[in-house]
DNA sequence: TTTTATTAGTTTAATATTAAACTTTTCAAG
DNA sequence: CTTGAAAAGTTTAATATTAAACTAATAAAA
């Protein structure tokens, strides 16, 4: 034991894990995140455009709880994606409190180059582990994301 | 295949892994932010107290390399700190440049009482998976965290 | 010794984020 | 129908964060 008291032996141990666990994350995110801004795009930014193209148009309630992010926020985001001209706000029609964000062709085409360079850039990452290894980290980090939710 | 072609199968296992693995980790952090917050100190500021109660006092350059964060974020968090009373600066006295931030008993006294509920709170989290795949996870996180230094 | 480059820290301007108060619209209960 | 609750989105005020320009101190080079 150092000069300090950190901790039993289970907590030290624990802890190291979650360290490594938030590095790797971190790790990758900061790629991606280098590549995105060479294209003008901020990590919700393109959270909503990649969520808007693989899932269809939504609302923003919908879309906040896709990138995990504020109603505040997704106001935001939407209105400098609108001002770029990648999305459109339409108002719902039988239910005047919803807008149906919808990708324009801009923001399709963007989306659509951008995306697979994030996807080259995670399996890279993650491909430096076996297949075997993928499925097990994928299993265990399901066990942890599952936790919270109790 | 989806309406929208998302990338190979190698692709798509990887994006999931990916996936999983960050919200594994925000999953955690959430609920040690929560915690924090009840304290009223942001992950920065643990961070900052955390390191100079493990590691001893040091200069804010080290203190920005230790929590991954810029220079005039780390000013404003240690501004933040010293205004509590929780941190000294003290000037280098071999090299002017140089502060070196320090402990105060009160900062002590509280990184003393909120560590170790942080670390009851990671304990209880990575205490899901058992040691054996602890030991596994931390080793696959390693090799990730590693590749972005090459 | 003077000049130049580097280093630690600060300031500024911009963006991101959230919680909370707010508006508008819809729905449910009486 | 009217009233009240709930839901979607907006605004505001506060904090966090970064990059870039800046100041001050030191070290290196000429």
């Amino acid at each position: 034991m150092g000069t300090h008291y950190k901790g039993s032996k289970k907590e030290i141990n624990a802890l190291n894990v979650f360290i490594k666990l938030i590095r790797a994350a971190e790790s990758i995110n900061s790629i991606l995140n280098a590549s995105l801004s060479k294209e003008g795009l901020t990590e919700s930014q393109f959270g909503i455009l990649e969520a808007l193209f693989h899932l269809g148009s939504m609302s923003q309630k919908n879309l906040g709880s896709k990138i995990l992010k504020s109603g505040g926020n997704i106001t935001l985001v939407i209105d400098n994606l609108e001002k770029r001209g990648l999305v459109i706000r339409r108002r719902g029609v039988v239910d005047r409190r919803y807008f149906n964000i919808q990708l324009t062709e801009k923001g399709k085409k963007l989306i659509e180059s951008v995306f697979p360079k994030q996807l080259k850039i995670i399996t890279e990452e993650i491909g430096i582990l076996s297949e075997n290894e993928q499925r097990e980290l994928q299993r265990m980090c399901k066990l942890i994301g599952l936790k919270q939710r109790e």
